[in-house]
DNA sequence: TAAATATAAACCAAGTTACTAGTTTTGTCA
DNA sequence: TGACAAAACTAGTAACTTGGTTTATATTTA
C-alpha cells in the first residue's frame, strides 16, 4: 500500500518514469537498508495502477538508451491520493504473530514457552541495539526525519520487551487456565435448547 | 505466516480436517472480531502445505455428509514447525506506512502535514478507546491470554500517540531541512581511490 | 427455510527471483 | 596511446510466491 500511494504522490508532483520513482522512494524512506524496494515492484505496481485507471502513460522517451515510459496521474488517481491523505493508517489490530506462537507453544508438547520468550527477547534486544547504533550515527541537522523514524521503531521494541516481561511473569497463570480448544460441533442447525 | 504455522502446530497434536483447524485457530486468537480467518484461507493454505510436502492427507471420512479430508503432519512438516518455534519473530523494521504518508505530505502541495497528524491521532484515540473497552469486558479468570494481547496492542497505540506528539513538536524543524530528493549516484566503474 | 458444517474454484494484491540489455566510467595491459 | 575488460548504473520484463478474499457449492438438522 505504501509503495502504491507513494507512486501516486510522486506522480502528483510531475510525470516520471519507473526508475525515477524508485529513486524518489528510496530517498524518502532512507535507502537500501531501511526499506529496499526492488525495481520489479515499482513496475508491477505501475501496471496495476494503470489497469485501475489511476495513472496513464504520457509518453515514451528514448534518448539513445533504453525506453523510458513516462507515467502521469489521472483525475481518479488524484482523487484516490487525496482520499489516502484524508484517512488514517489503521494499525494491524491484534494480528500478532508472536502471540500466536506463544499460545501454540503452550499446547504443543516438546516446546517450552519460556524458551520461546527467551528467544524472542534475544532477537528484540539485538534489533534494539542495531537501531540505536544506526540512530546515533545519523546527523540530526540533515536527517531528522530518519532519526524520528528510528525513534518510532525503538519505542515499539521497548514496548515489546516490557510486554514480554509482563507475560513471562504471568505465564504460569495463563497455563493454568483452560486451553481454548473447541470440540467439533455436530452438523446441522443447533438445537434451540 | 501465522495461519500457516498454526495449522502445522494443530496437526502436530493430532490429524484434523479443515473446518476443525479453523475452529481451533479462532478459539486460540479470540474469535471473529480479533482475527477473523475465512474458511477458504484454511483450505488454500492446506493445499499449499500439501504441495510443499509438510502435511499429507491421511484419510477421508464420510459419515453420511460431505467429505472430511483428514490431514496429518509429515516429518518435514514437523521439522519446519520446530524451526519456527526455535526462531524469533522479526519485527517489520522501519516499514512504516504512516511515516511515508507524513513525509509525502510535506512535499505534496495542497496537503497539510498537521492535518495528516491530526487525522491519525484521531484514529489512534478511537482504536485505543475501543480496545480498552473490550479489554475491560474480558474476564481475567478465563481470558487472561486475550487480555495480555489487548495490553500489547494498547502499549503500541500509546507509543504511537507519544511519537505523534514528538513529531508534531518538531515538524517545523523537519520541514526546514532539505527534502531528500534523490541524489544521482556516480555512474561507471567506481574509482579505485 | 434457516442455520450451521464442510469444501472448492477463481481470483487478487503485494512483493520476490531471476533475467535482459544498454550506458558510462575507470583500470589495466600490450 | 589505444583497445578492452571490469564494475557499476539505468531501465525494464516475465514468471512466480504468498497471504488472503469472493463466491459458489452441497449437506445436515431444527
Amino acid at each position: 500500500m505504501s509503495v502504491r500511494n507513494a507512486i501516486l504522490s510522486f506522480l502528483a508532483q510531475r510525470p516520471r518514469h519507473g526508475y525515477e520513482l524508485r529513486n524518489a522512494f528510496e530517498a524518502l524512506v532512507g535507502g537500501e537498508d531501511t526499506w529496499g524496494v526492488k525495481p520489479a515492484q515499482i513496475y508491477t505496481t505501475l501496471t496495476r495502477l494503470e489497469e485501475a485507471g489511476l495513472i496513464c502513460q504520457e509518453s515514451v522517451e528514448q534518448d539513445g538508451g533504453p525506453e523510458k515510459r513516462i507515467y502521469a496521474l489521472t483525475e481518479s488517481g488524484l482523487l484516490e491520493l487525496q482520499a489516502w491523505f484524508g484517512s488514517g493508517v489503521e494499525s494491524e489490530h491484534q494480528r500478532d504473530e508472536f502471540f500466536v506462537k506463544l499460545m501454540l507453544s503452550l499446547s504443543t508438547e516438546g516446546v517450552s514457552p519460556y524458551r520461546v520468550i527467551h528467544t524472542q527477547r534475544g532477537l528484540l534486544y539485538q534489533e534494539l541495539h542495531d537501531l540505536t547504533t544506526r540512530r546515533s550515527r545519523s546527523n540530526p541537522k540533515t536527517e531528522l526525519a530518519q532519526i524520528l523514524l528510528f525513534d518510532k521503531t525503538i519505542m515499539h521494541l521497548e514496548a515489546d520487551l516490557r510486554w514480554l516481561d509482563m507475560v513471562e511473569a504471568r505465564l504460569d497463570e495463563i497455563q493454568r487456565q483452560p486451553l481454548p480448544e473447541p470440540e467439533s460441533k455436530p452438523r446441522g442447525r443447533p438445537k434451540k435448547s
